[in-house]
DNA sequence: ACTTTCTACCCTTATAGCTG
DNA sequence: CAGCTATAAGGGTAGAAAGT
C-alpha cells in the first residue's frame, strides 16, 4: 500500500518556474539548468523504482515515498521507506550512469564514464547513515524493528563494480529489475513478527505525522534578489512574459493567445518563488496590475485560503494549508 | 435580445506600519 | 506609546463586454 505516494520534489516546478524568469544573459542560468537536469534525472528513476514497488504485496508493505525526518537539529530524508509487520527497509536511489565502483576501504564510490573518473560519497555509507538515524527515530518512540537497506541503481545500464571482498557492496548495491527478488529475499529472512497490523498502521501515520517537507528558497539557494525576477503574466501558449491585460483577459504580444485566467498561474508561480503568501499589492506588482479593486476581485475569486481583513489581508497558498 | 460577468468607480471601515 | 496615514477590504452601483 502507498501510504505516501511517488510525488514530484517542489524544488523541480520552483527551478521550472524561477528559469523562464531571469534574464537569459544571468551568469547562474547554467547551474540552474544543470541542477534541474540533475533532478529530473533523479525523478525519473524514482520513478522507476516506483513502478517495481506497484509488483509488492498491497496489504503487508506500507510504502512511504520521499520521507522526510527531524534528527536532533537536522533531518535525514529517506526516498523509500517500505514498513512490514517484520522490518523496515530503506531504499537509497541513485541514478548514476557509466561504471559505479564501490570502494570499502575508503567509503568512495568511483563513477568512469566518457573517459572521466569522479567520486562520489558512497551510497552504502549514506544509507547505513540514514539506518542509523531511523534507528534512534524509532527508539525514541519506544518501536524496535529491524531496519534493512538497499542502494538501488535505477539505471539498467548501469555497470557496478567492487572488490569481491567487498561482499557488503555486493549485497546491498542492486539494479531496479533486480529488486523485488532482493526484496522477497529479505522478507524471507525476517520472520519474527515485531508488530501488528494496528502497530505497523500507527507507526506509518507516526512517519507521516513527523514527515517534514523541505521548503527551498530557490532565490536564496542562487543568491537572487528581488529584482532578477522578471514580473508579469506568462503566456500560457509561448511562455512570454508579460501578458497584457485588455478587454477582459489576458493577450500575449508575442503570438495571440488569449487566456482570461492567466493570472492564476502567476500567483502560484509567486508562491513558488517568493513563499507562500500574497498580498493585494504583491500581486498587482507581481502581474503588471494598476487597479486593486480589480486585483480584490481576482483574488476573491480564486477562494484561496486568507487571514487578516481589510488592510491586513494576506492570500497563502492552497497547497500548503 | 436577454442575462451574466467584469470593470471602474464610489464611500466606509479596519488596521499595519510609520512618525514623533 | 498615541496619533496619523496609507492601504485594502466590504459593499454598493452603473455601464460595458461577453456569453447564450
Amino acid at each position: 500500500m502507498k501510504v505516501k505516494e511517488l510525488s514530484i520534489p517542489i524544488i523541480i516546478p520552483k527551478l521550472q518556474t524561477l528559469l523562464p524568469r531571469i534574464d537569459a544573459t544571468h551568469p547562474k542560468i547554467p547551474f540552474m539548468q544543470a541542477d534541474l537536469a540533475k533532478l529530473l534525472k533523479g525523478y525519473r528513476g524514482e520513478k522507476a523504482v516506483n513502478y517495481y514497488l506497484d509488483f509488492l504485496p498491497e496489504k503487508e508493505n506500507f510504502i512511504i515515498h520521499s520521507l522526510r525526518l527531524p534528527s536532533g537539529n537536522y533531518f535525514f530524508q529517506i526516498d523509500f521507506l517500505i514498513l512490514t509487520n517484520r522490518y523496515a527497509l530503506i531504499l537509497e536511489c541513485k541514478n548514476f550512469f557509466g561504471t559505479l565502483y564501490f570502494d570499502e576501504d575508503f567509503n568512495q564510490m568511483i563513477r568512469t564514464a566518457n573517459d572521466k573518473e569522479e567520486g562520489f560519497q558512497d551510497p552504502i555509507s549514506q544509507a547505513k547513515w540514514h539506518q542509523q538515524q531511523l534507528r534512534s527515530f524509532l527508539k525514541l518512540h519506544n518501536i524496535t524493528l529491524p531496519i534493512e537497506f538497499f542502494v538501488v541503481i535505477s539505471d539498467p545500464s548501469t555497470i557496478v563494480k567492487t572488490n569481491p571482498r567487498n561482499r557488503e557492496a555486493m549485497k546491498k548495491v542492486v539494479h531496479g529489475h533486480s529488486l523485488l527478488e532482493k526484496i522477497s529475499e529479505v522478507d524471507s529472512r525476517y520472520q519474527n513478527e515485531m508488530l501488528d497490523s494496528k502497530e505497523v498502521r500507527k507507526l506509518s501515520k507516526l512517519l507521516l505525522k513527523s514527515h517534514t517537507p523541505e521548503d527551498i528558497d530557490v532565490l536564496a539557494k542562487y543568491g537572487l534578489g528581488v529584482v532578477d525576477i522578471l514580473t508579469g503574466v506568462r503566456c500560457p501558449g509561448c511562455g512570454r512574459i508579460p501578458m497584457i491585460r485588455q478587454k477582459r483577459t489576458w493577450n500575449c504580444c508575442g503570438c495571440e493567445v488569449k487566456e482570461k485566467n492567466a493570472h492564476v498561474s502567476a500567483v502560484m508561480e509567486y508562491f513558488h518563488l517568493f513563499g507562500a503568501s500574497i498580498t493585494n499589492k504583491q500581486f498587482r506588482e507581481f502581474v503588471h496590475l494598476e487597479s486593486d479593486t480589480i486585483a480584490k476581485k481576482m483574488l476573491q475569486a480564486m477562494n484561496l485560503p486568507f487571514s487578516g481583513s481589510n488592510k491586513g489581508r494576506i492570500y497563502y497558498d492552497p497547497m500548503k494549508r
